[in-house]
DNA sequence: CCAGTGTCAATGGGCGCAGCATTA
DNA sequence: TAATGCTGCGCCCATTGACACTGG
C-alpha cells in the first residue's frame, strides 16, 4: 500500500461531532436503513490539483466485542458476532480531478445504515448493531484519468467511530440528537410530539406486523464478583462524563460549559470538562500519551492508520483493485 | 406530499434460577 | 444426605414496524 503523507484529511462538521458524549450511537434500521446523523463531512487538503481521484468510505470493526448498555455505561459482555467483508461506498461525485476535491466539503450524508444483511441497496451499509465501527475514508488515484492504480491511502479519525443500536441506549445522545437534528425538531420543547404522548403507540400483534427477527436476543451479562463482564473490557465513563439519569426521559439542559445540551444530569452535579477520551485511545489500540490533543494537534484530523479488525476482508478487497 | 426523525408497545430468544429427580 | 443433572418458568432486553410530527 503506497502511503503519502501530504494528503491531510479533516472532518469539516468536527464541532457538532464533539458535542455528543462518547461513545456516539448511530441507529441501524432494517428495511429502509437510516441516515447518519451526524453525517461524515471531510475536508481533503494535499491533493494533486490535476489527478483524478475516487473517494470511498467503509466502516470497520474496531474490535471483536459485543456491547450492551448497562447502568449508564457501555459493557462487554460478549464476544463480538462474525466479521463481515467491507462494503466500500463510493463517493457520488465520482472521479474529479484533486482540485475539484479540495474545493469543497465532502459529504457522505447519503450513506444509510442497516442491520439487515440481505439488504443489497445502493448507499446502504450493514453493520452489526451492538458493536463498535469505525468510519474510514480511502482516497484512490486513478491513472491516466480513469483506470484504477494501486496508489491509495486510508484515513481513520479516533474521535470519529460509534456504537451501531437499534435503539438509542444513552439519553444523553438522543436528547442531543433530537436538538441539533431539524428532521427531529418535532421531539423539542417546541414540538408536539411530547404533548401527544398519552396518544401515541397503537397496540398490536407484533408478528402480525413484521418477522421474527434473526437470533439476535443476546444473553444477560455475566458479572464475576467485581460487578464487572468476564472480558473486563467495561468502558469507564466516558470523557469524565456522568450521564446517570434522574429518572423521566427527556429532561434537557444546557451544559454552559460545553454550550451543549446535556440530557438528565443531577442538577446539582459538577460539571467537568470535557476531556479527550482516553477509553477511546486504548481501544484504537495507541497509547493514552499519544493523544493529538496532549500532543497540540487537532483532534479532528485523521492519520492513516491500521485499526480495524476486519483488514483481513479489506486487503483482500483491495488486492482486487 | 415526501423524506426523515424518535417514540412506542409488542415480541421472542435466551439466560438465571428454583424445584425436582437421579445418582453416589 | 449431599451432589449433580434436568426441566420449565419468568424475566431481560434487543429488535421491530407503525405512528405522529416537522421541514422542505
Amino acid at each position: 500500500m503506497t502511503s503519502s503523507s501530504e494528503i491531510e484529511v479533516t472532518l469539516s462538521n468536527a464541532g457538532l461531532w464533539k458535542k455528543f458524549p462518547s461513545p456516539m450511537e448511530m441507529i441501524l434500521t432494517r428495511k429502509t436503513g437510516r441516515k447518519m446523523f451526524p453525517i461524515l463531512e471531510y475536508s481533503v487538503d494535499g491533493l494533486d490539483p490535476t489527478a483524478t481521484y475516487e473517494i470511498y468510505l467503509h466502516m470497520e470493526r474496531m474490535d471483536e466485542y459485543k456491547y450492551r448498555y448497562v447502568n449508564n455505561e457501555w459493557d462487554s459482555y460478549a464476544r463480538g458476532d462474525k466479521i463481515t467483508p467491507i462494503q466500500k461506498i463510493k463517493h457520488k461525485s465520482g472521479g474529479q480531478t484533486g482540485r475539484l476535491w479540495m474545493d469543497g466539503p465532502i459529504s457522505f450524508e447519503q450513506i444509510r445504515l442497516t442491520n439487515n444483511p440481505d439488504l443489497d441497496k445502493k448507499d446502504h451499509i450493514f453493520l452489526q448493531s451492538m458493536h463498535k465501527w469505525l468510519p474510514v475514508i480511502t482516497i484512490q488515484k486513478l491513472e491516466n484519468g480513469g483506470e484504477d492504480s494501486d496508489y491509495y491511502e486510508e484515513f481513520r479519525m479516533e474521535d470519529v467511530w460509534f456504537m451501531a443500536v437499534t435503539a438509542y441506549q444513552n439519553p444523553a445522545i438522543k436528547c442531543l440528537k433530537i436538538e441539533n437534528n431539524n428532521r427531529a425538531s418535532g421531539y423539542r420543547e417546541t414540538g408536539k410530539h411530547k404533548t401527544n404522548l398519552p396518544t401515541r403507540g397503537i397496540k398490536r400483534k407484533a408478528s402480525e406486523t413484521f418477522p421474527t427477527p434473526p437470533s439476535s436476543t443476546s444473553p444477560r451479562s455475566k458479572k464475576n464478583s467485581n460487578g464487572h463482564s468476564p472480558i473486563s473490557h467495561d468502558i469507564p465513563n466516558p470523557g469524565n462524563r456522568d450521564f446517570s439519569m434522574m429518572g423521566t426521559a427527556n429532561q434537557c439542559w444546557m451544559n454552559p460549559y460545553q454550550n451543549v445540551w446535556n440530557h438528565g444530569y443531577k442538577m446539582g452535579q459538577q460539571m467537568v470538562q470535557p476531556a479527550m477520551n482516553s477509553w477511546n485511545m486504548q481501544n484504537l489500540g495507541r497509547p493514552k500519551n499519544t493523544s493529538q490533543e496532549q500532543q497540540g494537534k487537532p483532534i479532528n484530523t485523521i492519520v492513516p492508520e491500521f485499526f480495524g479488525l476486519n483488514n483481513l476482508e479489506l486487503h483482500l478487497f483491495s488486492s482486487v483493485n
